[in-house]
DNA sequence: GCATGATAAATGAC
DNA sequence: GTCATTTATCATGC
């Protein structure tokens, strides 16, 4: 039993799946406001973790993967930047 | 299958950086990422389940045996590691979260 | 058919 | 040596 578990752990890692809207929504918040400097430190991954309910590296994966992303194609992520960017000015007011 | 543009050559060269005598510009250009063969991997796996931390003298048997730089071997011991350790704070995260066994 | 998350080589800070 | 990261590749979702 213990055996099967493990087997599945191990090539579970690679099961793809996406992530849900709301957490997506969190992390490209972060992003975009954050477009100058988009390194989160380690309590700032923690805690996105908790909000998305992922893991840490899930945060560090996601971060890696949208900065290259978007670095490789800025015009393509050009929409993207501008509507988070009024939606963290509207927070940043308060 | 594999290849392997670093160690093509017959020679035993440190196979550093391409085109370095001519140019005194150093562009410095990253090597290109390329995925070990199966073969490569299996060997590196074996070495790794005997002793996680490799020698040197082992290490130049191993390149040498793999067609790679004893470079790529440290390198490949090193991120070998880092999956170890990553594979067991996921196990630890996945037994404790969930009372399912 | 690409978008997306995870992993595998390779680099650099420390 | 570790470790966050860059980059390309892989595997899946849709």
């Amino acid at each position: 039993a213990v055996m099967i578990l493990r087997s599945r752990f191990l090539d579970a890692r690679r099961k793809r799946r996406n992530f849900n809207k709301q957490a997506t929504e969190i992390l490209n918040e972060y992003f975009y406001s954050h477009l100058s400097n988009p390194y989160p430190s380690e309590e700032a991954k923690e805690e996105l973790a908790k909000k998305c309910g992922i893991t840490v590296s899930q945060v560090s994966n996601w971060f890696g993967n949208k900065r290259i992303r978007y670095k490789k194609n800025i015009g393509k992520f050009q929409e993207e930047a501008n509507i988070y960017a009024a939606k963290t000015a509207v927070t940043a007011t308060n | 299958e594999n290849t392997n543009p670093s160690s093509s050559g017959s020679s035993h060269s440190a196979t550093k950086e391409p085109a370095k005598g001519a140019a005194p510009n150093a562009p410095r250009t990253r090597k290109k990422r390329c995925p070990y063969s199966k073969f490569q991997i299996r060997e590196l796996e074996r070495e790794f389940f005997f002793n996680v931390y490799i020698n040197k003298e082992k290490r130049l048997q191993l390149s040498r045996m793999l067609n790679l730089t004893d470079r790529q071997v440290k390198i490949w011991f090193q991120n070998r590691r880092m999956k170890e350790k990553k594979l067991s704070r996921d196990r630890l995260q996945y037994f404790s979260g969930n009372p399912l066994l």
